[in-house]
DNA sequence: TCGTTTATGCTCGTCACACGAGCCTAACGC
DNA sequence: GCGTTAGGCTCGTGTGACGAGCATAAACGA
């Protein structure tokens, strides 16, 4: 663990102000400075204030706004090009990505990078290549590391992963000499892409969603006004791990009757009579495609893939009962099971919900990101810890400094 | 629900200090003012300011501390007689109970009543009467009102609820003129008791607490960093609505095979091939006592009670699994339960927790406040509220007009 | 007994933000 | 061209946080 020090009250409040307005921004890109200011009811004596002390800090930048209706025209606000950066890094199985943001959360540049074996050291040095590499580019002015891997995560240690074979390492260890001290973030994967689907835009005003992401297993996390709920440890977001399915079954993880063997590509092949595959997202989608074959559809896969799409189904109500949820996303290989049985899956939602609820039943969407959600979560997670009171006060500090 | 407006920035920085030191004298009763300057790191200074600020408002009074060791002798810091209160009321199928409690928490005067019959509208008006009674007796003092139900609550509605009777029930309407305006908290009684646990000392320095109540099903919450997750109508705190059991049975909230159906007076009886108890939780205590029987107990409640125990303790598990719990709470029937079948217990508890999670298992523990668990929740929850900026705001503003 | 040590409380000057009032400025429209 | 409208700017005021320096009350020790 870094240690970053709490700021004190003092200088807390002295960014308070700065961190509403720059989260107020990231949350309405391309907003006017007036817009801005009505949003957090600033007098416009404050917004000047706070506009001329986040200009010459570089934390923002201001340009005329093109006049809209009477009255004299107010300015766009647009992060600043030579402000606050954020570093991501993506490690999955399939390879490694890291990438920059800017305070709108633009990737300014992405790099995949292929392992070459899959061992944890080998990983731990792409990490820190990457995070070097990005360092270099851009110095002083990265603000916070956020990694995020297909694993269960518990005080910025991974503790298990099956997809990638670890267990043990501590992420701290990648962080290059020269990003010491930055916050860093170690997130799951399907919490940060949670994150990310409950903050887009399309996700409307909702205020606790609910994220499933079908993968090997099912991952996901309920975010709540915008904070991902990760328990004591960082290692929520395991629903997969609830005993909602046949308790005769035992799951890697140690447990019993885990929901994770009803619904992925390991569901499918028992319920087809074949042996664990060894690619379960393959498999899956493999299955879904004779499932959904135009004219000839085949009955086995039909019916492995309405029997996961029943047990997503069941185990969302569930979860939507149990943690009050008014939205669900269905990321990862979930929307492909649901458009395959659509009747099915519907009619198993609505029967797992308590009553009362049907009436104003939460709606249940895709996942808007696709591949770059886990990406985008990753950001928002960078981005919270860069604008901060205390990210600010140190952006301040290091700007002082050059 | 009422409109308590938001406090402005300026106004909530205003009260940000005293709020602190006032929440910190709640979870730390009988602090010394040097000792509570200290935690919340301030200087002297500042201690000096607020204190007398606290004072004069009525907030708190100190009292010349015993002198320990060598230094000047510092002062206690007590709740002010003349200071601000809070009333609550939980509407239990048993009765009725109001109580007013103090800024430490402190019950300082409760009453019982017992309804003639079960509508709502009779309970409303006990409500009201009971509100009203505190606010003849206490005027202006009291700053918030927090009602419990053992109901589910979405939105300051009851909006069903299997123990009352109730459906649609707005607890606004029981509240009398003489606290319109005052902040009205609406709760779900397993939540607030699990709130009550959460804070509670002997729960330690625990970061996600898994609160579970086994009454009538089995309720609770989970309280991360003191505060319950309660989604996003205030209807979290309904596990016992999640798909663990049986498939093919039907619970009266509508849904299939709820966690609910398995482990209190209901499943019992079907285990023991009876038909549903009128009282489950009576028809519950009754197959303990005669599982535990000394010297001859009963095999059919020996079995039943099993079945309940090891279906609490996977259910426990799973759900530690998922939002990642660092320590849960029994309350209600689940300490018997568990104590009836300890070892059974401790084998599906440890089996169903994720492998990684048996070395740092969380402690499972059993409730401390007993039955007045709710009450002390509920007053949690009033009290948050009355401590609070614009809590504390309000307060002044009464002060000044007296 | 009386200075020394130790912990704490108090006063005061300074800082920095928030707010409101009053005024200035840039567009639109008739 | 002048009124209308929306928004920006300046400045005085309020207020809490902080640090420095001093005052105070007990315990300790010679």
């Amino acid at each position: 663990m870094p240690a970053v020090e709490q700021p004190s009250r003092r200088e807390a409040r002295r960014w308070s102000a700065a961190s509403a307005a720059l989260g107020a921004l990231r949350r309405h890109p391309g907003a006017t400075r007036a817009e801005t200011a009505h949003r957090l009811s600033m007098s416009s004596g404050a917004a000047a204030d706070l506009s001329a002390r986040l200009r010459s800090l570089h934390l923002l930048s201001e340009e005329p706004a093109p006049p809209a209706g009477r009255g004299r025209p107010t300015s766009l606000l647009r992060v600043h090009p030579r402000g606050p950066l954020v570093v991501v890094v993506d490690v999955q199985h399939a390879g490694i990505t890291a990438a920059v943001l800017d305070l709108a959360g633009e990737v300014l540049e992405r790099t995949t990078q292929l392992p070459q074996d899959r061992s944890p050291e080998r990983a731990l040095d792409l990490v820190r290549a990457g995070l070097d590499g990005a360092a270099e580019r851009h110095g002083q002015r990265l603000r916070a590391v956020s990694i995020t891997l297909a694993a269960t995560v518990a005080s910025g240690r991974v503790v298990q992963s099956a997809t990638l074979g670890w267990s043990g390492v501590d992420l701290a260890a990648a962080v290059p000499p020269a990003l010491a001290g930055r916050p860093l973030l170690v997130t799951n994967d399907a919490t940060a892409a949670g994150l990310g689907e409950a903050r887009s835009p399309a996700t409307g005003d909702a205020r606790a969603v609910l994220y499933l992401a079908v993968t090997v297993g099912v991952g996901g996390v309920l975010v709540v006004d915008g904070h991902p709920s990760v328990g004591a440890l960082g290692a929520g977001g395991e629903p997969g791990h609830l005993p909602l399915g046949d308790p005769a079954l035992l799951c890697p993880c140690g447990a019993r009757g885990c929901w994770d063997l009803e619904v992925d590509g390991r569901a499918m092949a028992r319920h087809r009579g074949r042996p664990p595959p060894a690619d379960p997202s393959g498999y899956a989608a493999a299955t879904l495609a004779g499932a959904t074959a135009p004219g000839s559809p085949d009955p086995g896969c039909v019916d492995a893939v309405t029997r996961c799409a029943t047990a997503l189904a069941r185990g969302a109500a569930g979860l939507v009962n149990a943690l009050d949820a008014d939205r669900v996303v269905l990321g990862g290989l979930a929307p492909a099971l649901r458009d395959a049985a659509p009747a099915v899956f519907e009619r198993a939602f609505t029967d797992g919900l308590m009553r009362w609820r049907r009436d104003r039943r939460p709606v249940v969407a895709d996942a808007v990101h696709g591949a770059d959600a886990t990406l985008v979560g990753s950001g928002e997670l960078a981005l919270d810890a860069a604008l901060s009171p205390a990210g600010l006060a140190g952006w301040e500090a290091s700007v002082v400094r050059r």
